[in-house]
RNA sequence: GGGCGUUUGGCUCAGGGGUAGAGCACUUCCUUCACACGGAAGGGGUCGCUGGUUCAAAUCCAGCAACGCCCACCA
């Protein structure tokens, strides 16, 4: 028991301990259960470490998972990484740099073999880290997009869609990169304000117009001018109305080009005309399909200028740009430079500026996907969590345009089409071939793209469950119970789960999305690396323990869009050096640890048995619980976290500790009542572990370990004590069995209680008496339940506030010698002697009675108000005369006590 | 441009039509046999601004302001 207890707790030591205990008693994995709690792991990057994102939704997950547990479902929390096609490429290739390679050089299956090297080398990192916070997933069911069966998933998804004709190939204007060397979707692109300009350039009419013999187009590339192939204006501006139909001569190309009108254009923006590039701009690519434009690249996939262009082949776009402006400049035909503010989209990997670029990539079409995934959200068989986020879906889901899925990658799912050079068969295949089966020619090739890595998240809810190949793996598990997520990846991948759920399975893919706040740094800016301002979750435990970390964490889940996080950082070495709030946390977890030891050093003696409550200390003790219970149950199932987790901090340490512990420790030293105050206080323990556990798994497992057998563990037919091997795998408090606590007069008269309590302390600070100075206390009630109530708990009173006596009556006399503090249920007279400061006690009863006077007048204010009284709800006008009443009676105590001190 | 969020004590944030809350910080007292990572008692806010609805608004509605986020995007 207690002898195991160490003085103070120290999660370094102990949590390693109680890892070791869960694993090797293989509790994480599924087992039978009544109903079903499956949850998936948001896959975080293979190459990846925990952040601090991962580490609250992690805390979350393992909450629900850890009570649906207790509560007796079959849970799985699914373990598995994602192979992060452009970011894994992204660090092979750089490493593979750093050592004098590349990967042209060695080819595509050498280079695949060196990303398995890495995915192996770094794939566990995560896993130990989740490990480390305590989370209960399955560790011995691991899934990684990249395994054979998934792969297969995958596979199927693709051949099935090519088939019904949703996946197509097209050359179209996609978001490349030109570092990376692939295409991008829009989701993957970001967009950043820049400080640029506008140039105006001068573009030859081959014949006037009006006088004039030249337009000026204004551009913020001119280097794409080299790949113009017409002018647009807009339809509403009757001005350039007479040049519609002219052509220009394109300067340095000589490409004579016309000039057409078209809705994309903004008759007031810039020069009111604009040069349309077709191949290098998505809305330039829309006018020119429209109006039968030729579409010419004018960039390698380098993003460098290509051959025919003279002396600006072979340059890059900046190098381009300049020398563009530079002959402009030099032909006269450079207008004029505004200086101008516009976004540049940017690649997410490696921030390069993206090149809007013309080539050929295969894309799902996603307008039969849209309509179900958009049913699943609005008859709410997807609930989004805050509601909030639900508009977000629906309006991206509802302007969704066709996806772009192939990426000029080696490292990821490779597109399983096969063409025959011979006959020009093509098809989506589930197995390799390299005989045509057409013509039976062998000059058969895959296609070289691989699959966006979203294309294979997509499938995670049900590739990780067997799918397609055991789909009976699914049943009972999918959909599954929730996904907890961040915010910003809702459209990446929520969305597509959704879809891709719809269409292969016909039905949703979770039941609940929980999005929680984005972590912000201290400051309100975004955590990144570059600004070194993140903290690692690792440091955070490491200081200060898992169960802190999870507790402060889970905290902050309000439904927020987004917090800030206290930790401090070293400006310069990016050294993490504190965390206010969860060093509180951390004080939490000391003191379930410092009550808990207390009562298992006071069990000598103890036998399992049935709570009972012996006074309304008890009783309204147990009531209080079984509100807990009930608040605890419902918030976590309810994703309520932020809310439910303060609430239970304070009725611990508050409730259980500071009062109900204190409150009982008087009645273990009495014979008679020695067993019966164990047993109560082990029930209460009991129970608060756990409703604590799946929020703090650790410390709660091990004090459970040093726990003797509660009521809780005794099995009513046999009245045999069973205790289960861990707090893990022990019962949940169910609220319906706590309900029978219920006991509101209870806790009405433990407040009176506590309030003649906190007067007789309040006295003592005021006069400065020594706390082991004991005072005589006489309580005149002003009713019978009053005098009931507190006479039945004075013995607790005159321990709580180390008095000599409480006496309680409803006529007592006030004694010599003493100050009087009034209240609404009883007025209560402190004996300090001679120590009566006649002059301080007046000032503060007049400060009490100025008070109570100002509540009394609002409160008749309100009842004189004829509409108050017709309109208001009944109680609500009760409970104002009650107040009212009670003012009135404080004030009289008052007015009578002030004639004492005249 | 469209959407969303935030604005409550010095700080970080809860709450939410009917007498303003917590933690930290602050003041005073207490090392009494679970815990000083503790206990007790205190001080401190006209809940961003302006209107409206209501018997009653910090709370609901509208407008405004500041800050922040997301989406779309101007050649």
């Amino acid at each position: 028991m207690y002898e195991e207890m160490p003085k103070t707790y120290d999660p370094a030591v102990a949590e390693p301990e109680v890892l070791d205990k869960w694993l090797s008693g293989n509790y994480y994995g599924r087992r039978p259960g009544k109903g079903d709690c499956t949850v998936v792991i948001p896959p975080p990057n293979v190459t990846g470490k925990l952040h601090m994102g991962h580490a609250l939704d992690d805390s979350i997950q393992d909450a629900i998972v850890r009570e649906a547990r207790m509560r007796g479902r079959s849970t799985q929390w699914i373990l598995g990484t994602d192979h992060a096609g452009i970011a894994t490429q992204t660090k092979v290739d750089k490493k593979l740099k750093s050592e004098g390679k590349n990967r042209l050089e060695m080819g595509r299956e050498t280079f695949l073999d060196a990303c398995w090297d890495w995915t192996h080398e770094y794939g566990g990192t995560i896993k130990e880290q989740i490990k480390r916070m305590g989370c209960s997933v399955d560790f011995d069911n691991e899934r990684f997009t990249m395994d054979d069966d998934y792969a297969e998933a995958v596979r199927k998804v693709f051949c099935d869609w090519y088939h019904d004709g949703l996946i197509y190939r097209g050359k179209r204007i996609v978001n490349w990169c030109p570092n990376c060397t692939t295409a991008i979707s829009d989701d993957e692109a970001e967009y950043e304000n820049e400080h640029g300009h506008l140039w105006h350039l001068r573009y030859p009419l081959t014949e006037p117009v009006n006088g004039q013999d030249y337009i000026v187009v204004a551009t913020t590339r001119p280097e794409t001018m080299l790949g113009d192939t017409g002018v647009a204006v807009s339809p509403k501006d009757p001005e350039k109305a007479a040049f519609v139909g002219k052509t220009v001569m394109l300067p340095i190309v000589n490409r004579e080009i016309p000039i057409f009108s078209d809705f994309h254009v903004d008759a007031g923006f810039g020069s009111g005309f604009v040069k349309v590039t077709p191949a290098h701009d998505p809305n330039d690519y829309a006018m020119g399909e429209a109006h039968g434009l030729e579409k010419i690249n004018i960039f390698d996939e380098h993003a460098i200028v290509v051959d025919g262009y003279g002396e600006f082949s072979g340059m890059t776009r900046d190098e381009c740009r300049e020398a563009v402006v530079a002959w402009f400049e030099e032909h006269g035909l450079l207008d004029h430079i505004e200086d101008h503010e516009h976004s540049v989209m940017h690649c997410y990997r490696c921030d390069t500026t993206l090149e809007p670029w013309l080539s050929e990539q295969w894309f799902v079409a996603v307008d039969k996907l849209k309509g179900p995934a958009i049913e699943a959200v609005t008859s709410g068989r997807v609930r989004f969590n805050a509601e909030r986020w639900k508009q977000s879906y629906l309006t991206w889901m509802e302007n969704l345009k066709d996806w772009c899925i192939s990426r000029q990658l080696w490292w990821g799912h490779r597109i399983p089409v096969f063409y025959c050079e011979d006959c020009g068969w093509e098809d989506a295949l589930m197995e390799d071939t390299d005989v045509c089966p057409k013509c039976g020619g062998h000059h058969v090739h895959q296609d070289e793209n691989v699959l966006d890595t979203w294309f294979s998240s997509q499938l995670w809810t049900f590739a990780t469950q067997g799918w397609p190949q055991r789909p009976e793996g699914l049943e009972g598990h999918h959909p599954t119970t929730a996904l907890v997520t961040a915010r910003d990846i809702i459209a990446l991948w929520v969305a597509r789960m959704i879809m891709s759920s719809e269409y292969f399975l016909h039905e949703e893919p979770f039941h609940d999305v929980v999005i929680y706040p984005t972590i912000l740094a201290k400051d309100g800016s975004r955590m990144s690396k570059s600004k070194g301002n993140g903290v690692d979750p690792m440091d955070l435990i490491d200081k200060y323990g898992a169960d802190a970390m999870r507790f402060n964490l889970l905290s902050l889940f309000t439904a927020n869009q987004d917090v800030k996080f206290d930790a401090d950082i070293d400006k310069r070495t990016h050294e993490f050096k504190g965390s206010p709030r969860t060093e509180q946390a951390r004080a939490f977890v000391t003191k379930i640890w410092n009550a808990s030891r207390f009562l298992l050093m006071n069990m000598e003696g103890y036998e399992p048995g049935e709570p009972k409550a012996i006074s309304d200390a008890d009783a309204r003790m147990f009531s209080r619980l079984a509100k807990q219970v009930k608040a605890v149950t419902e918030g976590i199932e309810t994703y309520n976290f932020g809310e439910m987790v303060r609430n239970l901090q304070a009725f611990f340490w508050n409730e259980v500790c500071d009062w109900y512990v204190e409150v009982t420790k008087a009645r273990l030293k009495l014979d008679d009542e020695r067993l019966q105050a164990q047993r109560n206080l082990i029930f209460v323990l009991d129970t608060s572990l756990r409703l604590m556990h799946p929020l703090m798994p650790f410390v709660t497992e091990k004090i459970w370990d040093a726990m003797p057998a509660s009521w809780l563990d005794v099995d009513p037919a046999t009245g045999e004590a069973v205790r289960a091997e861990a707090l893990m795998v022990a019962a949940w408090p169910e609220p319906e069995a706590y309900t029978q606590w219920i006991d509101e007069p209870a806790e009405r008269a433990f407040e009176l209680m506590r309030a003649v309590v906190t007067d007789v302390r309040s006295t003592r600070a005021r006069y400065r008496i020594s706390p082991k100075e004991q005072l005589r206390v006489v309580v005149r009630a002003h009713g019978d339940d009053a005098a009931s109530a507190i006479g039945q708990m004075s013995g607790f009173a005159a321990s709580l506030a180390n008095a000599s006596s409480v006496e309680v009556g409803l006529d007592l006399e006030k004694p010599e010698g003493s100050i009087a503090l009034a209240g609404p249920d009883f007025d209560a007279y402190i004996v300090v002697g001679d120590l009566v400061d006649f002059a301080a006690e007046r000032t503060r009863i007049e400060k009490a009675i100025k008070k109570a006077e100002k509540e009394l007048a609002g409160a008749e204010r309100t009842l004189a108000n004829p509409g108050f009284v017709a309109k208001a709800a009944p109680e609500v006008v009760e409970a104002k005369r009650e107040r009212a009443a009670d003012l009135k009676a404080e004030l009289d105590a008052l007015t009578a006590q002030l004639v004492d001190f005249a």
